[in-house]
RNA sequence: GGAGAGGUCGCAUAGUGGUCUAGUGCGCCGCACUCGAAAUGCGGUGUGGGGCAACUCACCGAGGGUUCGAAUCCCUCCCUCUCCGCCA
């Protein structure tokens, strides 16, 4: 959501800065429909205060004992209760109508952000480490992890279907220690708060997220209106929904472990080997909320939070900043990070890191306060994850192939994986 | 799943149809008193919307309804607590 004041005194820039992404909004129709409900609430609002004072002065009436003017007066409210009435129902439908209109837009894009149509115009502002050399093309991890028995994907699509990973002996251990070295790391190394969220949840939570109501088929929903968490932001930004922070409290930032469930629909065909893309999937995501004025710093330091596990890890990545086409219609400015996988010989996302500025602190309500008797504000709030498990787990298995076909477990996972060496 | 109790202004409480546009206490802010502080006294202290403004409207878990008038009565739902049942 976006400020309603910007788009009702600033509709050229709104729309401006949504065609920069290649997006639309229905700008005209909020201006109508705002404009309408006004009118609608001044008037309904008059006819109130009208009742109020009628039904003040029948209390006190009755009270005095004049039975006769109470019931005089009684009677001229009969026209007022029902323009009443129907303006309260005109209200209630242009309430509603104006909060679709306005679930409806993206968020503006950050000036500093380029231009750009699609992914081919991101830009890389970074890279870490160089890619590993081999004597011999280094195996994609579907046929690394076949080969020494840590994926049984033929089994997970006969208990589950396509799209489904089965990880077995020490490849599950490897999934388990991947997260369990990544959420250790960002609370003890990078200082965040850890929570362990709910993996279902209702839809005022996707809705303040932006998931709901644009992208449903995304979405695994289950019984009783709740959904499957596509991300643990869901559930951690939805931790403060209706509520007001304390401003001494900012930056807040949380860390959380959980499954993620993804349709993916619209990407069949795409990534389909191995676990690059897959329906259920591990991840730490950390989530911020800032002051507005700390929000680009705080997304600098995000993306740097997210890198250091790969740096841990020694894994060769870059970072992306994304053009304006390819941010999507949440974020205001957001970095990708890419793994490069030497058997797939490709850079893959492994985390993306967004300021979304105030979009989703005022679809879900989230405020602060700078101090005692200062007016609410809406925080900004950020996300990335920090990091993804499948694509940690298939970077591994081919950066650290041994010219004998065993895996050297990277020093800082040895403790969880218990060996350091998979063979 | 069954039975019961309950959800009121930061916290605690009062309020069971009309001076409740919600009282009181605590907390907090301002002022007074004081060298300073405590104590005390006085005043203030929620959110959102509309209006240039004076001002006004809505909000007592949520949504409907009855009524001239609802925190208060009725209906549906949500959440919390207690007991029972079931269960990892």
């Amino acid at each position: 959501m976006l400020d309603r004041d910007l788009i009702r005194n600033h509709p050229d820039l709104v729309r401006s800065g949504i065609a920069r992404k290649g997006l639309e909004a229905p700008i005209d129709a909020f201006l109508s429909v705002d404009l309408e409900r006004r009118q609608v609430q001044t008037e309904l609002q008059e006819k109130q205060a009208e009742m109020n004072r009628i039904s003040k002065s029948i209390g006190m009436l009755m009270g005095q004992g004049k039975k006769e003017e109470a019931e005089a007066a009684k009677a001229q409210t009969k026209d007022l209760k029902e323009a009443i009435s129907a303006g309260e129902g005109r209200q209630r439908d242009l309430d509603a109508r104006l909060r679709d209109i306005e679930l409806d837009f993206p968020n503006l894009p950050h000036d500093s952000i380029p231009n750009g149509k699609d992914e081919n115009d991101n830009v890389v502002v970074r890279t870490w480490g160089e890619k590993p050399e081999f004597a011999e093309q280094p195996q994609p991890h579907w046929d690394v992890a076949e080969r020494l028995g840590l994926l049984d994907l033929p089994r997970a699509a006969k208990i589950s279907g396509s799209g489904f990973a089965l990880y077995t002996g020490l490849g599950a251990r490897l999934q388990r220690s991947l997260f369990s070295f990544m959420i250790d790391h960002q609370t003890s190394k990078n200082g965040y708060y850890e929570v362990y969220p709910p993996y279902l949840v209702n839809r005022a939570s996707l809705i303040g997220t932006g998931n709901l109501p644009k992208f449903e088929e995304d979405l695994y929903k289950a019984d009783d209106d709740l959904y499957l968490i596509p991300t643990a932001e869901v559930p951690v930004t939805n931790l403060y929904r209706d509520e007001i922070l304390n401003g001494e409290q900012l930056t807040l930032k949380l860390a959380g472990y959980s499954g993620c469930f993804r349709r993916e629909a619209g990407a069949a065909g795409k990534d389909t080997r191995g676990v690059l893309r897959i329906h259920q999937f591990d991840k730490v995501e950390m989530v911020k909320f800032t002051k507005p004025e700390d929000s680009y710093d705080e997304l600098e330091s995000l993306v740097a939070d997210a890198e250091s596990v790969l740096r841990a890890l020694g894994l060769h990545y870059r970072i992306l900043e994304l053009c304006a086409g390819d941010i999507g219609a949440k974020g205001a400015k957001c970095y990708d990070v890419e793994l490069w996988s030497p058997g797939v010989g490709r850079y893959l996302e492994i985390s993306s890191c967004t300021n979304f500025e105030a979009y989703q602190a005022r679809r879900a309500n989230i405020r602060f306060r700078r101090a005692q008797g200062d007016k609410p504000e809406f925080v900004h709030i950020l996300n990335g994850s920090g990091l993804a498990c499948p694509r940690l787990f298939s970077a591994i298995l081919e950066t650290f192939q041994q010219p004998d076909g065993s895996i050297l477990v990277p020093e800082a996972l040895r403790p969880y994986l218990g060996t350091d060496r998979i063979s």
